[in-house]
DNA sequence: CCCGGAACCTGAAGGC
DNA sequence: TGCCTTCAGGTTCCGG
């Protein structure tokens, strides 16, 4: 599913693409997927120009010109993909956006919804997002660790820091050598060091892999992407750790499967 | 404030 | 082959 490095990914690929072009049509097929304000997305959306094209945590963002945004959250299974206008539509596929004089549209697939589509006629400043978690400076990020809450729990709160999901948790709590369920506040300064650097390394180096694996992760089709393959405790049950050769375990957090260590995570 | 659990949703995968 | 169950997880909400 679509994380951090995913989304960056996606970003990076749009941008030279879509950034100044205009909208021409836009086409909602599921109305409950695009929040939009009256009267239509279309109305507010149509001969806006892309301005610039970011990236906060898992959402994307596309500022338009003279005003508006659209923010997308692609969820578990979102797809993002630029085709040509006369591609067969896929099914799922939620919305479509043409550009002017650009045989090219973007559409947005998702089966299970779990994603979303916002559409504003005037950019917000606002945010419910923790700072992203590659941009995060250490002294902020051991201020978000002060409390007593899990520290698994805490890395996957999208108010607290943006951008982590349940597979790059487990991975940064890996390397970082801490076990899942420790008190955040419990934390040596030594320990926040190193699970920050942790996240940095994982995150970055998931992009360097174009985060292209994590969705072919979910449903290989053929195309397997390598960023799975580096994954070293994340889903891999039955399998030992690389370090220790002990098994991984695998326990519930919060309803998620929490892939870890028993023997170096502590 | 923190936690656990349920709900949303579809497709993949495994059992029989 | 095919039906059934289980699992997967980002987010939100609810109860303890």
């Amino acid at each position: 599913m679509p994380e951090l490095p995913e989304i960056e990914t996606i970003a990076r690929g749009l941008r030279p693409r879509l950034e100044g072009a205009t909208i021409a049509t836009v086409n909602v097929r599921r109305r409950d997927y695009v929040r939009c304000p009256p009267p239509s997305a279309s109305a507010h959306l149509a001969g806006k120009r892309v301005r610039k094209i970011r990236r906060h945590g898992k959402r994307l963002q596309l500022d338009l010109a003279p005003d508006g945004e659209i923010t997308v959250h692609l969820g578990m299974s979102g797809r993002l993909g630029l085709e040509a206008s006369s591609a067969t539509i896929a099914k799922h596929t939620h919305l479509r956006i043409s550009f002017r004089g650009r045989n090219l549209e973007l559409r947005l697939t998702d089966p299970r919804r779990f994603g979303h589509v916002r559409v504003r006629p005037h950019r917000s400043s606002e945010s419910d997002l923790g700072p992203d978690a590659l941009a995060i400076r250490l002294p902020a990020f051991r201020q978000l660790l002060s409390r007593p809450r899990q520290i698994k729990s805490l890395l996957l709160d999208q108010t607290f820091i943006a951008g982590i999901g349940n597979m790059y948790a487990d991975e940064a709590l890996y390397e970082a050598r801490i076990h899942p369920l420790r008190p955040a506040n419990s934390l040596t300064q030594k320990e926040i060091e190193r699970l920050y650097n942790a996240i940095e390394n994982v995150l970055s180096s998931a992009i360097g892999n174009k985060g292209a694996s994590i969705e072919n992760y979910i449903r290989p089709d053929g195309t397997l992407g390598t960023a799975h393959f580096q994954f070293r405790v994340a889903h891999q049950r039955n399998k030992t750790c690389p370090v220790c050769g002990g098994p991984i375990e695998r326990m519930p957090v919060r309803n998620r499967g929490t892939y870890f260590c028993p023997a170096c995570q502590t």
